[in-house]
DNA sequence: ATGATCATACCAACCATTTGGTATGATTCA
DNA sequence: TGAATCATACCAAATGGTTGGTATGATCAT
């Protein structure tokens, strides 16, 4: 690991490139992601950008490939340390869709929705992920306060990336009912 | 209505333009809608559409405006048919939201999305729009319950408009369950 | 080791198309 | 006639993508 700088170092500049995109559309907004402002934010050349993508579209796709497995990661770990049966992907879920950097960095979420609503392909393969996902954890699926609990996460995302959300502390409540909801009835 | 044909209709042609952006955003997405297909869609030319809309901005916030009419005069329809006072607010908001034809002609809502969330002048609009609606009815705001019906609503909602949602029959039972929410608790 | 060889990584300039917008002329209505 | 309504032709800017060329570094025979 030498200190002299890699003249070269292409995997490094691929992944410059992905977290610009990622940044831009964060800090501006979707329509900001060109190909030339992606380049540029990674303090490289267009020429550099077809090099290391065949096309715009490719790197759309690999920024959301690379959230999925960011979520994937997290919601595994979230998973994994939860003592609680019933309900642990849909806890799982609430978090990391409720967090705003529960994926790593901060507001990476909007890229995926960016990604995913923007472009037809990609939503289905958004919607494919969490048919999958719904199917490791098919005990999560059909159970109706479940599902709620994930509509509301879903819609509390789409009120922060969208500037409508509830303030912090409306936040704070809201998780900890919808986590309420996920425990198994009373009974 | 007369069958000697083309008059000129001034007002006929500016709700063709409106109408024909809308479907145009619900059929092919977002990005489609330029200028000259909702010119081409209203069956007239670009010289008509800025003789009507100053520019394309003021095409898209006429749409939005549009359909936050067609909205508020859907709720305030079914705001005043609901004897029960409790929770009336966000009973119209989940019916509004989940039926798809709600608002009149079908699929329109996307449209919605499309005006709110791409562009942030509009983003702000749709806050401060829900924001006043909320105030006008203050007992539906912060009641825990409602406000997770309401973003449930919302999740489902974006599901629908981005091919991830429930299947028709799973809508049905999830409408359900989310209007039960909203009863006053059975004490 | 070292020089030839070659693939990879990158740059700078250019191209074709699309887009929102304008200028101007033709019709239609009052 | 004169104002409103629309069509045609055009423009400047931006965008995705291409092209020709250069710099760098790995491989390998010597």
């Amino acid at each position: 690991m030498s200190l002299t700088p890699r003249r070269k170092q292409p995997e490094k500049v691929r992944r410059d490139l992905l977290d610009a995109a990622a940044r831009i559309a964060t800090r501006a907004g979707v329509q900001t992601v060109t190909v030339e402002a992606v380049s540029a934010e990674a303090g490289v050349t267009k020429g550099a950008f077809f090099h290391h993508f065949p096309s715009k579209q490719a790197l759309v796709a690999a920024v959301f490939h690379d959230l999925i497995d960011r979520l994937d990661a997290y919601l595994a770990d979230a998973i994994a340390a939860d003592p609680l049966p019933h309900g642990r992907f849909t806890r799982a879920y609430i978090h990391a869709v409720t967090e705003p950097d529960a994926g790593g960095s901060d507001g990476l979420w909007i890229a995926v929705y960016f990604a995913t609503l923007s472009n037809a392909e990609l939503r289905d393969g958004w919607r494919d992920w969490l048919a999958g996902r719904l199917a490791d954890h098919a005990e999560d699926g059909p159970d109706i306060a479940l599902q709620t609990a994930r509509f509301a996460a879903d819609g509390i995302w789409l009120g922060m990336i969208s500037g409508s959300g509830p303030a912090p502390d409306d936040l704070a409540r809201l998780r900890a009912h919808l986590l309420a909801l996920t425990l198994p009835p009373s009974q």
